[in-house]
DNA sequence: GCTAGGCAGGAACCCCTCCTCCCCT
């Protein structure tokens, strides 16, 4: 069983993955439920539109910052070789980030990988039960575990920051092995690398 | 805190369909 992890999120033009583009994607290694200091990949991408001003404010990304990126293929192209042979996490990722690396995938025709991918909704609902009304959106979550956020919110690199905090409690609170053996897994699309 | 789309998963019912809620940017 894989013991490496690489906990990841992305920033986009919008919610729909057919119809929006990745502006932004970070990641950091983390082993033995804990950020490994160093290991960390970051990239902005240029979308095939423009950003809206929505987004901007909602992310603080402006096209100016995407000017002269890479396509988000080949982003995932180079963030395929960074995760390797590890297993994947997002916050939501079966329903949203999965979804966006997939299309991202199929749009730019090229061959694809499958990663095994933990979504952290789930670890979430492990901890503090699956009940309806409890809910698990990542402001939830942090500040049930007591985290007190420092980062620049909506941003990968401080999303995935804060993400690589909460996993590493949730980890703790679970008692979970370096593994995460019997954690619930579904598949995410990445570039051959 | 408003908006957008789509879906997982529960409810009701009996295995497939419908409906509601949640979560991401």
């Amino acid at each position: 069983m894989r013991r490496d992890f690489v906990i990841y999120d992305l920033e986009t033009t919008g919610l729909s993955p057919d119809e929006e583009d990745l502006i932004q994607i970070a990641a950091i290694r983390f082993r033995d439920g804990k950020p490994v200091t160093g290991e960390s990949f970051f990239s902005y991408a240029k979308p095939r539109r423009a950003i809206s001003s929505f987004i901007t404010s909602y992310t603080g990304i402006t096209n100016g910052d995407v000017r002269g990126a890479p396509s988000p293929c080949e982003v995932l192209v180079e963030f395929s070789r960074f995760v390797g042979g590890s297993t994947l996490i997002a916050h939501n990722g079966l329903r949203f980030d999965s979804k966006f690396l997939a299309a991202t995938c199929v749009r730019g025709g090229v061959a694809r990988r499958e990663v095994p991918s933990i979504d952290s909704i789930w670890l979430s609902k492990a901890v503090f039960g699956n009940q309806r009304g409890t809910r698990h959106g990542l402001d939830i979550v942090i500040e049930r575990l007591g985290i007190r956020p420092d980062v620049r919110r909506h941003d990968a690199r401080g999303d995935v920051e804060l993400l690589g905090l909460a996993v590493s409690h949730l980890w703790r609170h679970l008692n979970l092995p370096h593994d995460a053996a019997g954690v619930r897994r579904h598949e995410t699309h990445l570039p051959k690398p």
